[in-house]
DNA sequence: ATATATGCGTCACGTGGCAA
DNA sequence: TTGCCACGTGACGCATATAT
């Protein structure tokens, strides 16, 4: 799988807004039956692809996806550099390059979002985000000074995992080596970060749930979802197994518990109209509000 | 060296939307 | 109603990569 294919099937989807599966094919020179596949993993991935059928049909994004290109700092577009970093995977530098089209891209609309986030921080900040990109891909023990929340500083040695960009911050998902446990760490109060000598396995996905398990202190919200049995082969792989109720129909009733935040609506339209929220009330009217406006789009 | 997994292509049949 | 277009997906086989 040239994970490469899937960013730029990403980029083609925003620019184009709509393809179909053949024209992707032609493109990519790959088979029909592997840009299904694609799309398969992109939706998995928390993009909100979807296809129509018939004349005219094709691939696209959830409309709001192109639209907020014009808008100034729109989650959507950080939902899309979220996703991509989470199929980033870390495995692939490769991504750089359609994260800077990307940029480009949006860039058309007097934004870019990706050069903004890099110029409030200056020239010592870039080169930290560098060299945790460079620790996490060559799986080298990052050493820093890290000030938490009460101005207390302590000093840590981590194995990096992730970055993650949420809510407007960069984050360092990491496996702490002194608490032994996985903690994230935000960038701005890492000081004196320093590539160390030490290399290490990177840890399987188990051993980290495990070392957080019971310990969580951020803002938790849930929702409880119905989902139609064609959506089956995501459920056991997304929600937790002790909170699915398969329904005699063979649909599912799922509850899920997240941190707060905006991500989740995005979320739950990529299931489609697979998905109806049960509760809670906000989270229904927000996804009954999203809706409406990409129906907006349609009537002049 | 052999077995297994992965990525992909081809085929076959199915679905829904749409227009003649 | 019928047929076309485009998506949906399982079965199968091949080539290559990875594990044993």
């Amino acid at each position: 799988m040239h994970i490469n294919r899937l960013f730029e099937t990403v980029y083609l989807l925003l620019d184009r807004k709509s393809i179909t599966a053949g024209e992707l094919a032609e493109h990519f020179e790959v088979s029909v039956r592997t840009i299904y596949r694609d799309i398969d993993v992109l939706s998995q991935a928390g993009i909100p692809v979807y296809m129509s059928k018939g004349k005219g049909g094709g691939i696209r994004l959830l409309d709001n996806y192109v639209l907020n290109k014009s808008i100034l700092s729109d989650s959507e577009q950080k939902e899309i550099l979220a996703a991509l970093q989470g199929l980033n995977a870390v495995h692939y530098p490769e991504v750089d390059n359609v994260i800077a089209k990307l940029g480009l891209l949006f860039n058309k609309a007097d934004y870019n979002w990706v050069d903004v986030d890099f110029s409030h921080w200056g020239e010592t900040n870039r080169q930290k985000f560098n060299m945790i990109k460079t620790a996490i891909i060559n799986r080298r023990v990052l050493a820093f000074d890290y000030s938490g929340s009460y101005g207390e500083s302590s000093n840590r040695e981590i194995e990096p995992v992730q970055l993650w960009f949420k809510d407007k911050t960069w984050y360092l998902k990491g496996f702490c080596l002194t608490r032994k446990a996985l903690r994230i760490f935000r960038l701005t109060r890492m000081k004196e970060v320093r590539l160390t000598e030490t290399t290490f396995e990177k840890r399987t996905v188990q051993e980290l749930e495990l070392s957080t398990a019971g310990e969580e202190s951020r803002k938790i919200a849930y929702f409880k979802l119905h989902l139609d049995k064609s959506v089956a082969y995501r459920v056991y792989d997304e929600f937790d197994e002790k909170y699915i109720i398969k329904n005699r129909d063979g649909s599912f009733e799922v509850t899920a518990f997240f941190p707060e935040s905006d991500w989740v609506y995005g979320y739950i339209l990529s299931f489609g109209s697979a998905a109806r929220v049960i509760e809670p009330e906000y989270i229904r009217n927000k996804i009954i509000e999203r809706l409406k406006e990409t129906m907006g789009q349609y009537e002049r």
